[in-house]
DNA sequence: AGAGTATGTAACTCAGTAGCTATATAGTTG
DNA sequence: CAACTATATAGCTACTGAGTTACATACTCT
């Protein structure tokens, strides 16, 4: 069980593929074109996208030479806000914290 | 931003770690108490906790010779769970496609 | 103080993986 | 068919981190 939902968080856990499906959100992108955003080289974004794939994350539709990723489970977003809102919240805290001594 | 988001995943894509907090759910425990429930060294599991303190997912409380470590942010579990209803509908998913296949 | 116990830390090994370059594969166009 | 383009893959290097052992630290009890 912990090793199934560890393995989830670890393919999330690479700010390139957090990149990658950010880039995503917007709607489908070819592998080239999401590379030149990202500014790393056709073969590393290929290879991720690979495992966001694999893991059902994303789609992949293919037309003629090029390859058209998209994001296949909006859930992978929620997730991101939800970490994103108790990093802030924590972030707060922090700050409450430290005003106090 | 990315960066911050990847680095949280990355604390919870560790099996180990997943599994302590499990076992934290339940209330505090002492190292050597979880220790010995997860079959993995002292020294490892001080750790792992020492990792998810810093990052403000457990508190610690010393009392002598022992140190009890409690979850400080429940939030944490919701996240596991909205990791596992993917999980499992996903796994869904992909049992009726093979049903149709 | 000295023995004993719980926790933290240092140093090391080993496996996994992100990134690169080079090459293979597949499709398009002349 | 040949040249070209987009994507995928193989092989490699370098780094990160989980786990171990050994030791340090901190506390208790006699």
């Amino acid at each position: 069980m912990a090793l199934a939902i560890a393995e989830r968080f670890r393919l999330l856990a690479e700010p390139t593929r957090l990149r990658l499906l950010d880039l995503l959100a917007d709607g489908e992108r070819s592998v080239g074109s999401l590379a030149g955003d990202l500014g790393c080289s056709q073969a590393n974004v290929s290879k991720h996208l690979a495992l966001l794939a694999e893991a059902g994350l994303v789609g992949r539709r293919r037309d003629g030479l090029h390859t058209y990723y998209c994001v296949a489970d909006p859930a992978v977003f929620a997730l991101c806000g939800q970490v994103c809102e108790t990093l802030r919240r924590h972030a707060d805290a922090r700050a409450a914290a430290l005003r106090e001594s």
